[in-house]
DNA sequence: CCATTTTTCGAGCAATTGCCCAACCCCTGG
DNA sequence: CCAGGGGTTGGGCAATTGCTCGAAAAATGG
């Protein structure tokens, strides 16, 4: 009998035998200790080839639920783009471009780290899903927190957003609001200057510094997507910007599809706090629906944000380009 | 929100829990601890969804191997024929027949017995495939067991088969033998009453009583079968058996499809030691290869036997009737 | 054949898991 | 509004599992 024949022929005995142990292991529910009397053989053996079994992949776990292609997704995107958190949860067939699914997952989450005692910072972007995130949060009362604005709620003709995260997640939970009030975008580089030298604005800038976390929404850069529609953005900005390649932006400050940011010709009278290329903390982008997927890609690729919310549908989209 | 859809959408959620749960437990391999923190649940909490997951099959188990489809073979058998021990061996695909994997695995089962210091009584019947696993046995010394024929090894003309199962036990483990020397159908039944009266026979009778287990092969009843080939039955017997309805038979003892024992005007003559039914210890048909499917099935359905060690292929036919 | 290296073994212990129970919550029906 | 009952919760503890380590056995090499 040769060498590697009889390696061969004792590596399957004992895969043969791994197999049988993780059979009465997991199907039939046995302990370890009943599988080593009825095999005699010592518990500590049983112990090694169920653990064989796992790591040669004789046993395979299938999880039957539509969650579990969630989970999946979650961990591709996480192993992809480099994420600290991600969460994606199962898209409504009924209403695939819904967003209460991932509000209601951003309002955990974000209930989650305003669950503290400790007073903490956090930073809230604008957008209809994080309103419709904010008012999936219930029953706390933490005026011990602040909640500080990434994004002006005005156009630069003065109108506010009916979406004001701020105020809105400030009142539900009585905590402190630091809203910007300025317009996304400044009507000149000057006036750009000139708010961001006022005090109001370092403030924010210093808050942001102590912020624990972020959450952010997206849109595409396009016409009638919301900032152009709502005359956060000219016909003439965004005819612009999309001849730069943009495809999406974040707070205001728009992004090509490798989510590299324009550069000042473009983003330049942008008046929102700075982006952190890379995040310096958690910055979750909470968004789903078919208009997003590319917009998300691209943030993710830029490592834009290291953080993502959103429904198994946008994810299976932003996976498969 | 009415009772019933609220205790639905409430018993899903916790599905979708369990289900996350499930996932990050057996696929992503984290610790319940882990998964607790990660979801902010007690660890109990994490525990008992663990358990829903694994009660309401969301979690699947799959052995990819071989031997998985072997060990769900022999539960069927447990469950369909009442057995204490069953083992079912994988089929050699190069070689469907052969009794190499059936006698190894009661090599083992009979090693683990006589292993024992103790002394113990075993019996055994003849055949090619107990010949071929009394082989398979080493490296045991026992003086103190007893090795016991449930059927005499000669025919009626006084010739002996060359497949003493009895002395090359004993040899091989150095116990004491209590071969049967006397043929395994008399001539008539009064040879049979006068062979029944000798000492000998009662000794084996006691020793039989004292048994830890039982190891016999099985036959078909047919022409050319072991038994009529060698001479055991004449063509005369095996006629009448055959018109009888007898399809195998044990130690000499004939069955029909149903494995009840045929009377007195077939059986009468046989000298073997009677079978016990139901079984009064583990009493163990050793066989595969397609010839013995009927006999086998017969005779497990007849509760003449409480063990079975075959083949999958074997099994699988005994089961798909 | 013996020496050396590699693998395997099981004892002992630490970590993890399973389970029981009293306290609690949340319905439901007075 | 309250009382009762089914269901849920987490603490505590026992059972089970995972891991480390030195010893032993087996494979390898001379």
């Amino acid at each position: 009998m040769d060498g590697v024949s009889a390696r061969r022929t004792r590596r399957d005995q004992r895969l043969d035998e791994a197999a049988r142990v993780a059979w009465l292991y997991f199907i039939a529910g046995k302990t370890q200790d009943e599988i080593a009397s009825d095999m005699q053989l010592s518990r500590q053996a049983v112990q090694r080839l169920v653990t064989m079994a796992v790591k040669e992949k004789l046993i395979h776990f299938q999880v039957r639920h539509q969650v579990a292609s969630c989970m999946e997704l979650a961990e591709r995107l996480t192993d992809r783009f480099g994420l600290e958190l991600c969460e994606v949860v199962p898209t409504d067939p009924d209403a695939p471009e819904s967003t209460a699914g991932v509000a209601i997952a951003t309002a955990n989450r974000m209930e989650r780290l305003l669950n503290a005692e400790a007073p903490i910072v956090l930073c809230v972007g604008s957008g209809r899903t994080m309103r419709a995130a904010v008012e999936e949060i219930h029953g706390l009362h933490r005026p011990q927190h602040k909640i500080v604005a990434l994004v002006g709620s005005m156009a630069a003709d003065g109108h506010a957003t009916e979406y004001d995260v701020v105020m809105r997640l400030a009142d539900k939970i009585g905590a402190q609001r630091f809203p910007a009030p300025v317009p996304v975008q400044a009507r000149s580089i000057e006036e750009r200057k000139l708010l961001q030298s006022l005090s109001i604005y370092r403030s924010l800038l210093t808050l942001r510094e102590q912020a624990k976390a972020s959450f952010l929404g997206i849109a595409e850069v396009a016409w009638q997507a919301p900032l152009h529609r709502d005359g956060f953005f000219s016909d003439a900005d965004l005819s612009g910007l999309i001849d730069q390649g943009a495809i999406g932006e974040l707070t205001g400050w728009a992004f090509d599809e490798e989510g590299r940011l324009l550069d000042e010709d473009y983003n330049g009278k942008i008046v929102s706090l700075p982006l952190e290329t890379p995040p310096k903390r958690l910055t979750v982008l909470v968004a789903c629906g078919h208009l997003k997927t590319l917009p998300l890609r691209a943030a993710l690729t830029g490592r834009l944000a290291n953080g993502l919310i959103t429904d198994e549908r946008t994810a299976d989209a932003i996976l498969s380009s």
